[in-house]
DNA sequence: CAGATAGTTGAATGATTGCTCAACTATTTC
DNA sequence: GAAATAGTTGAGCAATCATTCAACTATCTG
């Protein structure tokens, strides 16, 4: 018996979806997975990550570079702070952020080679 | 004479944005990426990918698999086609659809990676 | 050609999101 | 301690987004 919910029919292919069924992983971590990747899907956090990729910088030098507010900056660098995507070094008055790992590398290299095709 | 339209004081380090900004991209490459990205930042659409990295898969067994309509899956896959990030292969009624290339599996790892850290 | 099924599409809607503004904290300097 | 500057934060708002619904196309079968 296989449900018709979704399907209007019988699943068509009943071998194929249990198989892949047995080897996803669990729903919640396909919701963690998609809110890390989020992050890269706005032009003002691309950007600052491309930019943290090249170089340490602080939230105004962020600020002026990109032509948007400090406060705009902050925001999205607390979300990618929070996704451990970057991590803050203060200095005195100045937050000096960075990339926290490679992986933000790695995908951002991936996205560009699949643009650039 | 530097800006100080998005930053209350002088940028900080006029050298270090100086140099940043030799390097980066134009916006609208940025913009492009983060169109791209996007796409991986909903879990429906990560989990059709995931499912699709395992194995080729009609869009009534994707409803059935994820347990959403087709009218869902085939809106969120028209938007994975739209990015070459999945093609269709049609046989009679039925349209099985794939990954495009592997930059969609290089992505998911890393993402995967990073949140299993 | 008629009926059935797979898939697509556009409009509508409720939810999420990114920015702005104003107020706030933290640190340094005088 | 007061003033100045770097940065953070929460509320509010306009824009974007993911789903649903209903109507549609495409293909196969009798």
């Amino acid at each position: 018996m296989v449900s018709t919910e979704f399907c209007e029919s019988e699943v068509i292919h009943e071998e194929a979806v249990a198989e892949v069924r047995g080897k996803l992983s669990e729903a919640e971590e396909y919701a963690e997975l998609a809110s890390l990747l989020k992050l890269f899907g706005d032009p003002t956090r691309v950007r600052l990550l491309h930019a943290l990729e090249l170089r340490e910088l602080c939230v105004c030098d962020l600020a002026a570079l990109l032509g948007v507010t400090k406060s705009a900056v902050s925001h999205q660098l607390k979300m990618l702070r929070l996704a451990n995507l970057v991590k803050p070094r203060r200095e005195g008055q100045v937050v000096y952020y960075s990339l926290a790992d490679d992986h933000v590398r790695a995908i951002l290299e991936m996205g560009f080679e699949h643009i650039r095709e």
